[in-house]
Order: C-alpha cells, then sequence, then structure tokens
DNA sequence: TTGACAGTTGAATATGTGTTCATATATACT
DNA sequence: AGTATATATGAACACATATTCAACTGTCAA
C-alpha cells in the first residue's frame, strides 16, 4: 500500500521519478513567494506601469495620464506594487513620485517578450 | 483645454515626460501578451509543474503524485500551460509525457529568485 | 467485449482581484 | 482659515479563475 494512495487519487506510474522529484522540490514557501512575485506582473494595468517607470520616475497624475486611467485605480496598483517591493515611492510637497525598486524588473521583460516573439 | 482631460480624471502635472513616455509604449497587444505570460507563472500550482517538468518529462499522473493534487486539477493546469505554449506533450500509450515547451522558463525561475532573495 | 486505468473536459462553486465610487488626508496657495 | 489639488484608502461590484465532481474518451489486457 504506497503512501501516495493517501495523497492523490491516482497510482504512481513512474516511482523512481515522482521521489527524486520531490526530493528536488523546493519548500511550498519558495512557489508562493515565486507564484506571488510573477502574479504581481501578471496584470496589463501593473506592467504597463512598470514599463512607464522604467523609463522615468514619475507621480501618480503623470503614470494615470499615460495609461489614460482613473487616479484611484492607478493609486491602487502602485500600493500593491509598493508592498510587493517593486517600487518605491518619494514625497515632495503634494506629489508623490515612484520608481522602480527592483533591478531585475527589466530582464524579467526581455525575457517574457522573447516569450512572445519565440511564439509568434 | 488638454487632450487628457477626455481620457483621465486629473490634470497633468509633467506634460513633457508624459508625452515622452506615451509615445515611448508599446502596443497595448503586447502589454495584454506579456501580462498573460506572467499570469500563467504566478501560480503556485503551475509554478510548480513548472519546476518538476523541468527536471524531467512526466506524465499527468507523476506530476499529480509529486504535487500531491488530483488528476483532474493538474490536467486542467496543463490544458492551460498548453494552449499557451509553455508545455508540449506526447502520447504513448494510454499515458501523456508532458515537457516544457520553452527555454526561458528556467531563466525567468531564476530572476524570480533574486528578486525573492534580495527581498528577504 | 468487457473491465480497468490514464487522461480530458464541462459545470458548479468558492475564492481572488481590478476598478469605481465615496471619502479621508495632506500639502500648497490665497 | 478656507479652498483646491494630489494621493490614499475602504467598501462594493463585476469579473476572472482554481479546484472539485461527474461524466466522458481512448487504450490496454484479460
Amino acid at each position: 500500500m504506497s503512501k501516495n494512495e493517501f495523497i492523490c487519487d491516482c497510482n504512481v506510474i513512474h516511482q523512481d521519478i515522482v521521489n527524486k522529484t520531490i526530493k528536488n522540490m523546493p519548500d511550498a514557501d519558495i512557489f508562493n513567494k515565486l507564484a506571488e512575485f510573477f502574479k504581481i506582473l501578471g496584470d496589463t494595468t501593473r506592467s504597463k506601469i512598470l514599463f512607464a517607470l522604467d523609463q522615468n520616475e514619475m507621480c501618480v497624475c503623470d503614470i494615470a495620464n499615460v495609461l489614460g486611467m482613473s487616479k484611484s485605480s492607478i493609486s491602487h496598483q502602485l500600493g500593491t506594487l509598493r508592498r510587493s517591493g517593486i517600487v518605491k515611492c518619494r514625497k515632495s510637497g503634494k506629489e508623490v513620485f515612484y520608481t522602480l525598486d527592483d533591478n531585475h524588473i527589466k530582464e524579467v521583460f526581455e525575457i517574457g517578450m522573447e516569450h512572445i516573439e519565440h511564439k509568434k
């Protein structure tokens, strides 16, 4: 009676590969954080914001104008990006200027672009 | 009367930067595809599947056992990954073996890991 | 051909999430 | 002080989506 019967609703086909793969899998915590990171990038509005911020430091109003969206929705998304440690901000008078706070963003975007090109 | 009044509910603060950034923004289509790609990676189950497939070609049952999940949920996710051109499959008898169909996956994962490490 | 098993798929449900709206806060200006 | 503006934020709504369940297809073996 295999231990796997309690875990999943099917028989193990290739027990050796399964065991080896299980052993190599990182902790669940790693996958949660990894998925969380990509989920942040997986939204059209946020990816536009990041692309824009990669070019210039900008305030909320600027970004809203570039994307043609409301200040409120942009501010919500910037909050999400800030809490994820992907952007940071500095206050200057009434305005709040946002910049990228992760030097991997451009890299990730480039690979994403390559994927798109490849699948075209 | 700026054109932007019709697009967004706020005044333009830095018109020059806004215009320059708008000019440099890729088409909406690009952002849709880019976000779609990252959205696929932005799920714990799918990222686990991809990590596992990066090590071995595996059938649905194998993957279900590695992740400790039902065949059905894995099959649904594999369908999503297949339709996105991220995995491909080959049939052999009753079994269907899946492999990665995008050589950028490992790269993207590594950058994601760096992000996690950096923010720790 | 009948039964067992690998895999797929559609419907249903539960949960997550993006935008809007209304409101609050903070700063600058008169 | 009072007003206007920039931004933030909570609640609500609409929509997307991950998993489960049940039913189905296709393949192998007896």
